[in-house]
DNA sequence: AATGAATGAGCATTCATTCAT
DNA sequence: GATGAATGAATGCTCATTCAT
């Protein structure tokens, strides 16, 4: 996925890169950058602590393409789920995917979070912030279902995304989970506030 | 115990753990637990290391009472405007509130964030977890406004917080930040959606 | 005991001091001076650390003074048992005695054994050595048994101190301790191996 | 491990490990472990502190090694003694060597002796205590000198440790040292004791 | 391409000691 | 006589990073 598909076969590109990427998925997902060392990263991974530098000059950089790497998972999904023919069920698919992500790697949701805090760069030069493509997406499918002004459509996408990282955070670290679908009619409920108040979107 | 009521003039009592807890709220408010040490922090406050050890006994000690404290804080205020008379400008109030602590102590969200993460417990048993106290508040005002089912509630209030929490987070790491109303509009209007999908409590 | 009994009352002369040392035989003798700290001291006698300070002036001072209180106590019970009217009774009774307070005190041994080494000074100008203390009443009791040349004396002296102590501590450290009175003979066995060797004292 | 035999030169192989043992030894034998820093330790080997817990992985791991070391030093020249035709002059050259250890590393026999004492372990889980090792080459010997009863032979082995031990810890101590002569007869007096009272081993 | 030995700055913590009250 | 708040030097340890091989 990282490594767009050439034409030519590529045997084996960076066998230990790999390791060390699902290594640090892993491992970053579960506990953050702050709780996990280069050599625990290199020691799950079975590599040595030379070639993290090696293939990836700094932890910091090495965490900025993981996560970048994360985030690429959970937009793809994203993207693909916001095409579905009904704009309201693929909101709720959205919602859906995102607490999956979020069961499975917890602690991306809290690095996103605190990823602008940031002064100046810390993982990064990041190219896109990842709430930003997330946002964007999420724009496009409520622009099928309603009219907004356009200084509305980034806080109103905004509100949901938090809403919906929030409220999985929780659920994935609550012993006992809230139902799923509960927790998809609240996020959603943004939504029937919007409707209520604003110009359904005519089709053509 | 500390601050009996003396007689005597009692010129400075315990100014040095006074001194610390600003310092702490400055730094861990601004950057994190993580990302400040007991050095800077007693450098900070004006006294030395040891200070810091003789008063909370531990970092995360000291951690845990400034957490708490600012919890504290953005509770009493948003118990307060929940007492409004007009539940929709308390839910409104409370937002906005949220932006302004988020603004000023910008890593506080991102620990309450992730405060429910730790297996076990770093900063100490921490009585209640913030988002507990801030979304019972929060329920305790929408139950003014509309019927919901007890299993709603907490889904919906915390996904009224999250919504506020994650856009004052935006908001505060932005160098423009978005219209402020724009912002309180985007959060409210889950209670919108409520409103639209559930009966009104009638006054009796 | 340490206060020689003077003609006055002396009423209370200093609990604190008192009670201090009470806390600190019991903790030195349990765990030796590097184990234990002022703090635990002070806490367990009751009193606050500066009292540590104003009675005896250092942690050093006052476990020299300790230490002292715990060589008078041995040496007194041994220089007792000396007198006893047959030679070899005292010596065995004296080892038993030395048995008990190892038990009772076990880094003592280890203190005594270590305090010779210290280059400068370091809980002491210390009067005199326990072991030279020691062995001198060891000496006089054999003096009663066999006829021993000068320059012997101290060396036999010393290899039977030794000996008990190293079974002492060693006793003392052990889950199912030996039977004592196989410890007292072997002990013992210098002074059998010197009445072999030497001439018996003739009762004038 | 590291020392497998390669065909190639291996210039200085683990130069850092060697040259901190070297330190180690000299600094852990005169002044005992608390008094010695792994700061100190480090500088003395020539090499940085990291080094060391690259190397041992904490200062108590190393310091259990560098004990062991010492502990084996000691005991293969004492085995080697102990093989001497005659019995009694492998006892004398025993305590001989146990004189020349204590006065190289004075402060081996200290921790030697306190040894037994720690409740838990606090420098590992330290294989078998030198006294035992010791104790049952003494015993070796003594088997061929006279016939003892099983229960009689660890004390009696146990005193003439103890009496070698401390004799030769107050001789390193003293600043005009006795005569060795007279600390290895007191010490082999306890032999001398024995053959008194115990029928002697028939040869064959 | 990969390794692993070595580094050193940084960190949380301990503790004997001082001193104003 | 006694206290306890405050200190600061010292310590064991972690970890991202470098580099010769």
């Amino acid at each position: 996925m990282t490594t767009s598909p050439n034409s030519r076969p590529r045997t084996r590109a960076t066998a230990s890169k790999k390791r060390l990427f699902a290594a640090s998925m892993q491992l970053l997902g579960a506990r953050g950058p702050n709780a996990v060392s280069v050599d625990e990263i290199a020691q799950i991974a079975g590599v040595s602590k030379g070639t993290v530098y090696y293939n990836f000059g700094s932890k910091d950089k090495m965490i900025g393409q993981v996560l970048e790497f994360g985030a690429d998972m959970l937009v793809a999904e994203l993207v693909e789920a916001s095409t579905l023919s009904e704009p309201r069920d693929a909101l709720r698919t959205m919602a859906s995917i995102a607490i999956d992500f979020v069961e499975k790697y917890p602690s991306f949701a809290q690095i996103w979070i605190s990823e602008q805090l940031r002064p100046e760069s810390d993982w990064g030069d990041q190219i896109t912030p990842v709430y930003t493509r997330v946002t964007s997406t999420i724009i496009e499918v409520i622009d099928r279902i309603v009219v907004l002004a356009q200084e509305e459509k980034q806080p109103v996408a905004t509100a949901i995304f938090g809403a919906a990282l929030f409220s999985a955070r929780l659920r994935a670290a609550s012993a006992n989970p809230e139902n799923r679908e509960t927790i998809l009619n609240s996020v959603l409920f943004i939504v029937g506030g919007l409707i209520a108040t604003h110009e359904p979107v005519t089709d053509h």
